[in-house]
DNA sequence: AAGGCAAATGTTTTT
DNA sequence: CATTTGCCTT
């Protein structure tokens, strides 16, 4: 042993301390025993609000600095970029840099680094292209052409679907089953023929990235024992939302000896429909029998009256890890309940309160209205447009996603890649320029006889005259155009090139004619192209700039917005609130077919999953709370009255005021009993009202969707689930609430 | 080949 | 209702 002297030695004790005192100083006991947890593996059941974030961080500096952990040895896996970049920077702030030795980023970036670094083993062409969800559906309609499948009997989604199902369950289309059915055996031969076209032009979507990268390691040990050795440590956040494949990767990845810590809540779980097990996290003890399990259950962001909502309505889930939040917070405002007569109504209601909140001294940006699904923004952008209250959206169209953009990276590709059909189909006659189709089919068939990419193919019919006149000018124009692109392309600068492509293309002009205001956006769009290329900072600056770009592109589609600084009520869905927090936030239209979602109320599962969501929307509240329901409501342009949402039901009276038009506030007592009857006018109580569920002694159980008149002769519209709607007289029908 | 009109079709979203 | 898709006309 090398003398050290008692200096020496005590500077380092004090070194280690002050380490351990700032990295387990700011966190409860929980916390604690998760970030210092010594067992082989961890679980960390992290409650909404519960600092999950912060042990995560500080369980990487612990490993590293306390437990002596390379930060080489670290992999941190996130599902969004967001939230990797999130990580990225918390951990800079707490270990400086050598926290950019760490690999640390979203299971779809890091498996595309291996790829990248890896391509020969991974069987791929050194520049694979990434194929979004967008290409991929070209691709789906492109060979159901080829295959001659009718595509009204099999909707193209369906099988962009099916493919990414099989491929997130670890399924290539070889290993499929042996198909029972029709639909089995349409679904196989497209996916055998979709993973054909990938691998001939070199591209690889989502699923494939992740499917790849477990596949290199499955079939080359020699690698996987490498990042075996290499990784000791794998965190994995928002565990709930794995798929298959991704938990596949990391277990083939933590062999016997690799540590994970993984956090998640099954409360939080609002993915399945899109692939993500919540099994995971409920069998990981199981799967891995030496792991500590931690809960996370005090809450720092909610008061008293929030949190007993949100644990009043999960607790009606069966399926759970069991997990109770609490809070040292003060009782805080009762929630309130709007109940307005249409969805107009609704919106004035919650934009009011925004104001109101604003004349307090409140900001707009603390104050976010989330929703069910995209289309209910449109009405509450209204009413905060007529109220000048600014807004920003989050969500919806990406700035990557857009049509206008996506063509302009389509020339990018092609002229750095003449291989790349997707791009080629795409921007072939976009601006158009006489190209129809069947001067494409031409083409396509041309290269799919001779097997070769459509430029080549296109070359080639040029050279045998194979076109008639106005074609044949049109795609050698075409041609040329793409050359002319190209010409000293890897001399110029990312924003030189990009701006190149938006000038020559013609797609400025293209865009001018189009009518409305949506027109001047794309070229704004386009523009701003070459804005975000000349901030673009690549990766790795031996490799040439454009192809990282363009990955870029692919893989972090790019939700910000312009305006991002400016104070705004800040407008999403229930899904993109997760993992945020705000002062106040309204739930809009928590009503029974809109949330639950009508699609879900169906399956116990799924209306679980629906419960998980709002949960979810209520614990993003910290001090205030609304909920709004509407009792008319338009529905693809037809009116439909709902009745108030199970979830609000769910929660005890005690933690709501209702507050009635005018302004009054009362303890609730229409919304418990339904809706007073609107059918009682002339002072016959019926008990019924629009949305309440009947029961008659023939058609069986229904809503009331409509009615006409007043008393015993009001004519009633019921939609029976068995036999469809049917218009009833009150007198006759005897119906019985439900 | 392109533009216009009628019909169909509607969750949630990341990568 | 609003957007997208497919069919039909120029």
């Amino acid at each position: 042993m090398p003398s050290i002297s008692t200096h020496s030695v005590m500077d380092l004790l004090k070194f280690v301390v002050m380490d351990v005192t700032t990295i387990l100083g700011p966190l409860n006991s929980a916390q604690r025993d998760a970030v210092s947890s010594t067992d082989k593996h961890l679980l960390v059941l992290a409650g909404a609000g519960s600092g999950k974030t912060r042990v995560l961080v500080h369980r990487i500096a612990w490993l590293v600095q306390v437990e002596d952990n390379s930060p080489h040895s670290i992999l941190g896996v996130t599902f969004t970029n967001k939230a990797a970049k999130e990580m990225r920077n918390r951990l800079q702030e707490m270990l400086g840099d050598s926290a950019s030795s760490m690999w640390v980023g979203t299971f779809h970036g890091l498996a595309h680094r291996l790829l990248k670094l890896h391509w020969k083993d991974a069987e791929l062409p050194e520049n694979f292209q990434i194929l979004d969800s967008d290409d991929q559906l070209r691709l789906v309609k492109r060979i159901y052409k080829s295959l001659g499948i009718d595509d009204s009997k099999w909707p193209y989604r369906q099988a962009q679907g099916f493919i990414n199902k099989q491929k997130d369950e670890g399924l290539r289309s070889k290993k499929l089953p042996p198909a029972e059915d029709p639909y089995q055996r349409v679904m196989s031969q497209i996916y055998i023929a979709y993973e054909e076209a990938c691998s001939r032009a070199g591209m690889v979507d989502f699923g494939e990235l992740l499917l790849r990268a477990y596949e290199l390691w499955l079939k080359n040990p020699d690698l996987l024992s490498h990042y075996q050795q290499r990784f000791g440590q794998i965190l994995v956040d928002e565990f709930q939302d794995t798929n298959a494949i991704q938990y596949s990767w990391l277990r083939l990845l933590a062999g016997e000896t690799v540590r994970i810590t993984a956090v998640g809540d099954d409360d939080q779980s609002i993915y399945g429909w899109r692939g993500a097990k919540v099994e995971n996290i409920l069998n990981f003890n199981r799967d891995y029998p030496e792991t500590s399990t931690v809960r996370l259950e005090q809450n720092y962001r909610s008061t008293k009256n929030i949190l007993s909502a949100a644990n009043a309505v999960i607790s009606h889930n069966t399926d759970r890890l069991g997990k109770s939040l609490w809070t040292e917070e003060i009782e805080g405002e009762p929630i309130s309940l709007y109940s307005s007569f249409n969805e107009y109504d609704e919106a004035r209601f919650i934009a009011g309160s925004i104001s109101d909140w604003v004349k307090n001294g409140g900001m707009r940006a603390e104050a976010a209205i989330l929703y069910r699904s995209n289309a209910q923004s449109r009405v509450l952008e209204e009413a905060l447009l007529r109220s000048q209250i600014p807004y920003r959206i989050y969500g919806g169209q990406k700035f990557y996603e857009r049509q206008e953009i996506r063509n302009a990276l389509a020339y990018l590709k092609l002229a750095i890649n003449r291989n790349d059909d997707a791009a080629f189909e795409r921007i072939v006659n976009t601006p158009t320029r006489g190209i129809g189709d069947k001067t494409v089919q031409v083409l396509r068939e041309f290269a799919r006889d001779q097997n070769i990419p459509m430029w080549n193919a296109a070359k080639l019919v040029m050279s045998k005259q194979k076109l008639t006149g106005r074609a044949f000018s049109a795609v050698q124009q075409f041609i040329d155009l793409i050359d002319k692109l190209d010409q000293n392309f890897s001399k110029e600068l990312l924003p030189e090139q990009v701006d190149k492509v938006i000038a020559g293309s013609g797609l400025i002009d293209f865009y001018r004619q189009e009518k409305g205001d949506r027109g001047q956006s794309r070229i704004e769009n386009l523009q701003e192209l070459v804005v975000a290329s000349r901030a673009f900072e690549p990766e790795d600056t031996e490799l040439l700039v454009l192809p990282q770009f363009l990955d870029q592109a692919a893989l972090d589609a790019g939700d910000k917005q312009a305006g991002e600084d400016e104070d705004a009520v800040q407008l999403m869905t229930l899904h993109s609130s997760k993992g945020l927090e705000f002062p106040v936030v309204f739930l809009a239209g928590m009503e029974e077919n809109l949330f639950p979602h009508r699609m879900s109320s169906e399956d116990p599962v799924r209306l679980e999953e629906e419960r998980r969501l709002a949960y979810v929307g209520i614990t993003r509240a910290m001090k205030k709370l609304y909920l709004t329901f509407a009792e008319s409501r338009q529905q693809y342009g037809t009116e439909s009255y709902n009745s108030v949402s199970r979830f609000v039901r769910d929660i005890p009276t005690e933690h709501i005021e209702e507050i009635r038009l005018g302004g009054q506030i009362a303890h609730p007592t229409s919304y418990a009993k339904k809706t007073p009857s609107r059918f009682s006018d002339e002072g016959t109580e019926t008990g019924l009202a629009l949305g309440q569920r009947v029961a008659h002694k023939v058609f069986g159980e229904g809503v009331i969707l409509n009615f006409e008149g007043n008393g015993p002769n009001a004519r009633i519209q019921v939609n029976f689930s068995n036999v469809g709607s049917k218009w009833l007289v009150q007198s006759y029908a005897k119906l019985i609430p439900v």
